[in-house]
DNA sequence: ACCTGAACACCGTTCAAGT
DNA sequence: ACCTGAACACCGTTCAAGT
């Protein structure tokens, strides 16, 4: 039963969201369907697989494409990634380091392909834009929410009047940050370069 | 001594170069120390002290700033990570998932604001570019050298001509890729960015 | 001050056995 | 066909003991 399967992704997910990812252990996640460990192994065949599946069935919940308009498509996207990343925090650091070769991440970097050809991007440039964009998106989404952006971590603070002279000349800049606001502006700038290979001289 | 956690650092990062981040267990680390598990314990606090300290280290290897030309220093460091990334395949992970306050990441990040300060950029953009910046130089290193742009993966070549239309009119361009190169275009396009904001109008 | 060894509560996975 | 339980070779960490 493909059913079953997706029960097991589901309960490791639902452990990733509320103990972390340290605590999906194929005896865990078991103990949550109310199963034996053995069991999960014709339905994953493995930890490592456990985990692509995860992702997997994080990809599947992005919405489709509706080929209305690609530019808000782009952007579209990148929203839905970044509240992946709020909704599975800890789940979400799968998808940096496993290949996103599975159907669902496929249909994803299609989706944006055809988005780029739409407004007029030479196909020589889409794959590398691609790329970047995607980078930017997981990496800025990533680094929010496992907290390497750490505006007001104590440590950081004591030292940012000594030995870090940049730091002290922007001053509150450093730490009144709208996150949203942020990313935002962010999309606007990448939105620009995308524009000037589609349009480009 | 200071010069023991050092050893047991480089240990620690030789047997992530080497097997991989799973095979860095206290056990296996003090093994290769010559020590029994316990003994580590004085010198890294925890296993997830451990790992902070391999991001430390890892990050003091980047090249200190020579002030002499800020915007080859932005370029400097984005190549000098990718370095990290392609040397340290396996620990540049810790990278993007411990957040940046330690000394030497603090000072990477205070060498970048200073760069973008010279350049003209205004104070209150200045810790936003350098999330972009950092956001896309980590997201790209990592998913590189991770295996997420899976180019050729036999899986994804099967259903490229079916469900997938954009990768079909893409055609070669998916797969004849010049990493550096594209690195290189990318890091061209961010600080076309930056101009534009160095100098708004 | 620094290190060790036994012990505890966990892992992923194999394998033989049950229904 | 699907599941279980015991077993194996591992974990991180505590704690009492050694020098």
């Amino acid at each position: 039963m493909d059913d079953k399967r997706r029960q097991i992704l589901e309960a490791a997910l639902a452990l990733a969201d509320e103990e972390g990812l340290d605590a999906v252990s194929m005896r865990a996640v078991a103990a949550r369907v109310g199963v034996s460990p053995m069991a999960l192994y014709p339905y994953v065949g493995s930890k490592a697989a456990l985990l692509d599946g995860m992702v997997g069935q994080l990809l599947g919940t992005l919405p489709r494409p509706d080929a209305t308009d690609s530019r808000a498509g782009l952007q579209e996207l990148a929203h839905a990634l970044r509240a992946l990343a709020k909704a599975h925090p800890a789940a979400f650091a799968l998808l940096l380091s496993r290949p996103s070769v599975t159907p669902d991440a496929a249909r994803a970097v299609d989706r944006v392909y055809q988005g780029l050809l739409d407004i007029g991007v030479p196909r020589s440039e889409v794959p590398r834009l691609e790329r970047m964009f995607s980078s930017f998106v997981l990496g800025f989404a990533h680094s929010e929410v496992s907290g390497r952006f750490a505006v007001d971590d104590p440590q950081l603070r004591r030292r940012r009047g000594t030995d870090l002279p940049a730091h002290q000349a922007i001053g509150s800049y450093l730490t009144d940050v709208d996150w949203d606001a942020e990313f935002e502006a962010d999309l606007r700038d990448l939105e620009a370069i995308i524009a000037r290979w589609a349009a480009p001289g």
